[in-house]
DNA sequence: TTGAAAGCGGTACCAA
DNA sequence: TTGGTACCGCTTTCAA
């Protein structure tokens, strides 16, 4: 059934050559002649030699992969993310390891604390924790990292992300364009994404002089970690208000589905009565009851870059300078906030 | 920076006593003494040991990881089998490495090549391919393996999916029930999956002696991954067809999103015109366009179930019985196919 | 109940 | 250009 693995030293014995000469041939050293490593080749390909990884991470020590640890896995965004992560290491021979952590602190914690016991090379996280202490702990133990999407407040080390408040400043800015008078935000978590994009909700409306009504700011409950039926239900919330807002910024995609659902329930048009923007271009907003209008925030890059940064780090002598990469968000319009005919159908009064 | 690990060594010296004790107090081994075991889980706690594990797997033969590979990451189907995965088997020490073969078989051949080489100790694969080689491939190899979703032909191997005959059967039959009289089908691509379905859906018309016309049977561009993109051409192309049809039952949810979007753009009304029905039970499901129909697949369960498969699979001595799990489809009624007002309400004639 | 020795399959250092 | 030797940290076998 299991026949034994083929080992450096079976292809040594049979060329009459020594292991490390085997071994130097292998990873193309450069004090092995080209016909040796010719030979070597030959053989590797004929008995499908394939080396042992476990023998190659003890005698480097390194483990040649790299942790990964999301809120949550099945979330488009963060899935995004992973693929564009797991993209850019496997050409350098590194697999990824995933895990979820529930939007749990807890359990991100003890998801690093398992990577880390497995000695991951580098680990890269979305981090459910607005508080330090995680980071530190990463830190502490010396291995490269990155922080992506969320950033993490006093932490000195790599994140890739978006500029939040860009985020939630032209979302605002371009409900206000559709001619939105009222406009509310659900707003997520109390974590940088969160917070950023309430400022610039807030930001964009002091720009065009719109007063900010603090019972237009509703959160989600964060008792939950499904965005979509909480944003039902902060939407709601919102309906029940006088005068009723006739726009709302959601902190994600995922909200602004849980948003429109309550929104069609309660007999209301989108956009003629109320517009309606999201946050993330995850793959199905554009599919949605009303096609939906959102801020792309270029998940696969993300994950490319934020990979990019730990394997220099990996592979780099002494420790480098943490980078900070925030990638400009877009605004991509569709239905849900298209109030107005289009300009160059019907220019409007 | 990196200060060096605590090694089994290190808590030896300082207990005084041997390594080896140490291993196996840890591993709670018999034959050490309670007292010793305790000194030594008092050590380690002050030391935080974490055991290397390059060294445990060169020994053991074991790399306490497993490989998964599936067609696609993004889909929400996808990403919930991966999260119960990494869920059941995080909690015997093993992590999950994951990969993504963008339904193309030459990546996936590719991917699980890399597992193999990287020692996985089970892998765990919803193929992209048809064929049986890849399979053969890694039953070569003997590694603890399981097919889920998508079962191939001839390849006696570990199953766990649904019967997709009987999600068809049950799409199909709760249209006809509805009242549609024209049931148009898009298909999903030439695996087992796509083929089950459709069989389903023939045989359930056939059961009510409805005809079946081949032209209401498309199928998405091969060419194209993305289900729902593919969806939308799909139905566009049904959309054509006279008399139009009263009912689709679509591949999956993602094609049914696409197709919806198609549906709303022709003017029809979704179920009065055409109802709409999808297969998985994806997250977002019941928050689209209009609320989604579909065939739960239990995805959560069906990753726990190929884990614990392939776990004991690697716990036993003897190779095991390859075993199939099909488990039970179930119908979730929406918006999207309640064509008559509820019973309860108003019975109909 | 405890421990000594050998070995898992590689890589690095230094000598030939 | 090639190779001997030691060692990475842990586990297994068998003896004390």
């Amino acid at each position: 059934m299991n026949r034994p693995r083929v080992r450096l030293r079976d292809i040594a014995d049979d060329l009459g050559i020594a292991v490390i000469t085997v071994s130097k041939a292998i990873r193309n050293h450069p004090d092995i002649s080209k016909q040796t490593k010719a030979r070597v080749q030959e053989r590797i390909r004929q008995l499908n030699y394939q080396p042992n990884w476990a023998a190659r991470s003890l005698a480097t020590g390194k483990s040649f992969s790299i942790g990964v640890v999301v809120p949550d896995l099945v979330h488009p965004f963060f899935a995004e993310v992973v693929k564009g992560i797991s993209a850019e290491v496997r050409a350098e021979g590194y697999s990824v390891m995933v895990a979820s952590s529930e939007e749990d602190p807890a359990m991100e914690r003890q998801q690093i604390e398992f990577f880390l016991g497995r000695q991951v090379d580098a680990l890269i996280l979305a981090s459910a924790d607005p508080k330090i202490e995680t980071v530190d702990l990463i830190q502490s133990r010396g291995v490269p990292f990155a922080l992506i999407d969320r950033s993490v407040e006093g932490a000195t080390c790599n994140f890739v992300g978006v500029d939040d408040e860009r985020i939630g400043h032209m979302a605002t800015e371009h409900l206000i364009e559709a001619g939105c008078k009222r406009i509310a935000h659900i707003r997520g978590p109390e974590i940088s994404t969160g917070i950023g994009r309430v400022r610039g909700y807030m930001a964009a409306l002091a720009a065009h002089r719109i007063k900010v009504r603090p019972e237009y700011i509703v959160s989600r409950d964060s008792s939950d970690t499904r965005a979509d039926t909480s944003g039902y239900e902060a939407m709601k919330r919102l309906l029940t208000m006088r005068p009723v807002p006739d726009g709302v910024v959601c902190y994600n995609d995922p909200t602004a589905l849980g948003a429109i659902k309550a929104i069609f329930e309660a007999g209301l048009r989108i956009p003629q009565d109320l517009a309606v923007i999201g946050a993330g271009n995850d793959r199905y907003a554009g599919e949605l009851r009303v096609p939906l209008s959102t801020i792309d925030q270029q998940h696969q890059t993300i994950g490319q870059r934020s990979a990019r940064l730990v394997m220099r780090a990996i592979s780099s002598e002494e420790p480098l300078k943490p980078k900070t990469v925030l990638l400009v968000p877009q605004l991509i319009v569709r239905e849900s906030t298209m109030r107005k005919a289009r300009p160059s159908l019907q220019p409007t009064s």
